[in-house]
DNA sequence: AAGGTTACCTGCCCGC
DNA sequence: TGCGGGCAGGTAACCT
């Protein structure tokens, strides 16, 4: 389900729960592609929640024993502060606090992940230790992003998912910033000019965070810990909006499958 | 080594 | 109504 924007809104909305203590878990034991640890609910209980923070798409939730509790919501994943789903089935995660709320990981697809990783250690974690720069902080700039791109022959919308370049841009937000920029996501990374970097890199992050502004995006039923839904689906240019017009130029918008992933882009806006 | 493809899962929507 | 196919916001293992 989430990106960055989706993401950095369940992080926020999950303040009520800093500095109440975890007293009891109840865990589906259903496969993952990271399995937690054996002792995963030792680490976990009796243990106050100190701060919340996000790095990737991935929550961290930093407990008073130095360990984390960390979630990623993969594609169909939910995390919610005492909000009752039609079904909980899904439910993976359940955490009760000592202020009687309940925090619940639901994810259908079992494509996201949870489990407890000491804080000594985050960086050096499989999860953690190819990860790129961080899309919002000065680190991601055009001289970075040009030394990347000029060795690179990969269309430029699969570089910007790439996960090792920068988080948390996924399928929606890479469009959306190239219609922004007016580059085609089909372009060779390697041909952008600086220009076109320097629109890119600024494209990205006022994409983002007007995303985080408006509570990120809802597709099917991504809700925020509180069940909210948000609203900057409205604000799509090309995302899902293949065979309709342009906003800009009324020309047919065209989905185009790179590496695997339905893309969107006007052809006469990007080029 | 980079880039594309496939697999991991469930649910939903569409066409027959 | 039922079934099969295709698709979905992510990631990583695996092939060229």
């Amino acid at each position: 389900m989430p990106e960055l924007p989706e993401v950095e809104t369940i992080k926020n909305s999950l303040s009520p729960i800093i500095g109440k203590k975890i007293v009891s878990i109840k865990t589906s034991d259903k496969k993952f592609r990271v399995a937690a640890p054996k002792n995963f609910k030792d680490l976990l209980i009796n243990q106050n929640v100190v701060k919340i923070s996000r790095r990737s798409k991935y929550i961290l939730i930093h407990l008073s024993n130095d360990y984390i509790l960390v979630i990623h919501l993969g594609m169909s994943g939910k995390v919610l502060l005492d909000v009752k789903l039609k079904s909980t089935t899904h439910n993976h995660l359940e955490i009760n606090l000592n202020n009687d709320a309940t925090l619940i990981f639901n994810d259908p697809r079992r494509f996201g992940l949870y489990t407890a990783i000491n804080q000594s250690e985050l960086h050096l974690h499989k999860l953690f230790k190819n990860l790129g720069v961080e899309p919002l902080t000065d680190g991601f700039n055009p001289n970075y992003l040009y030394n990347i791109l000029k060795k690179r022959a990969a269309p430029i919308k699969s570089l910007l998912m790439d996960a090792s370049i920068v988080v948390g841009v996924g399928n929606i937000y890479a469009s959306e910033s190239l219609f922004r920029a007016n580059i085609s996501p089909l372009r060779e990374a390697k041909s952008l000019t600086t220009a076109e970097i320097s629109a890119l890199c600024n494209s990205i992050k006022i994409v983002l965070l007007d995303a985080i502004e408006s509570g990120g995006s809802t597709l099917k039923d991504y809700v925020k810990s509180t069940g909210d839904v948000g609203y900057f689906q409205h604000k799509f240019q090309v995302y899902g909006r293949n065979g309709k017009k342009c906003y800009i130029c009324k020309t047919q918008i065209l989905n185009n499958r790179i590496a695997g992933r339905s893309t969107f882009h006007c052809p006469t806006c990007q080029l």
